[in-house]
DNA sequence: TGAATAGGGAGACGTA
DNA sequence: CTACGTCTCCCTATTC
């Protein structure tokens, strides 16, 4: 029931350290359509049961994330429930976590509508390049994700991509627009990881964000050239 | 030779 | 207010 899904989101709670993000995430995963929250916000989980469950969100939310099947599970969703949620809003408030470039490429590299823009040529290394062709709109739509009103093009992003250099976490490597991420950006970003630890936060997000956002932009912009 | 890509200094901006 | 992280702007160098 809900009342015990509050009791165990309160030992979640307990068991984690307090985070704006986390709460951030308690809320979506607390989406009960017959409790409270607008259905019509958000791509939800693909099950027909209600997700009032802990366990069951964790595990779908690894299985769901696990198989790579993000597309597969968009079919699913209508145009208008990916419309931008309110708590997903409320992050790029005061006090919430910025999302990251690098977060916002894997999130990409992990979802198969965006192949066209940027995929992965070596998973399991963190190797990905950019499609040429289609940069621009990646740098787009990494603009529209962040509500900015400046314009974003491949050269700023590559530029932020280089000062990853410095910190290890992604590295370019001597093949045209094609960058590495390092083994520890990596674990931070993959749900074995999420699933062991702490991360399970960021794996919401990276999930919930791509449903909402850069699936909802991606399809705003021209989709077939992309 | 020109366009595309890569590199990097400097500074803006937001957050702790 | 300060320090710091993360871009962003813009110019130069290198590669294709």
């Amino acid at each position: 029931t809900c009342v015990e899904q509050d009791k165990l989101g309160q030992a979640f709670e307990d068991a984690f350290e307090y985070s704006p993000d986390y709460k951030n995430h308690l809320a979506l995963i607390n989406y009960c359509p017959h409790v409270k929250g607008n259905s019509s916000c958000y791509g939800v989980l693909p099950t027909e049961e209600p997700v009032c469950n802990w366990r069951t969100v964790i595990n779908s939310a690894a299985d769901f994330y696990f198989e790579g099947n993000i597309h597969q599970s968009l079919q699913n969703i209508t145009e208008n429930q990916l419309v931008q949620p309110t708590i997903l809003q409320q992050k790029w408030g005061k006090g919430r976590k910025k999302l990251r470039l690098f977060e916002y490429l894997h999130e990409s590299l992990c979802n198969p509508e965006m192949a066209p823009c940027i995929q992965w040529v070596d998973k399991i290394k963190g190797i990905f390049p950019f499609v040429s062709k289609n940069k621009g709109k990646l740098a787009e739509l990494w603009r529209k994700r962040k509500d900015s009103w400046k314009t974003m093009t491949y050269q700023k992003m590559a530029r932020a991509l280089r000062n990853y250099g410095r910190s290890e976490e992604i590295t370019k490597i001597r093949r045209k627009l094609t960058y590495q991420f390092s083994e520890a950006t990596l674990q931070r970003l993959s749900p074995s990881y999420f699933l062991g630890k702490e991360i399970f936060p960021q794996v919401l997000n990276n999930w919930n964000a791509n449903y909402n956002y850069t699936y909802a932009n991606y399809h705003e912009l021209n989709h077939h050239d992309c």
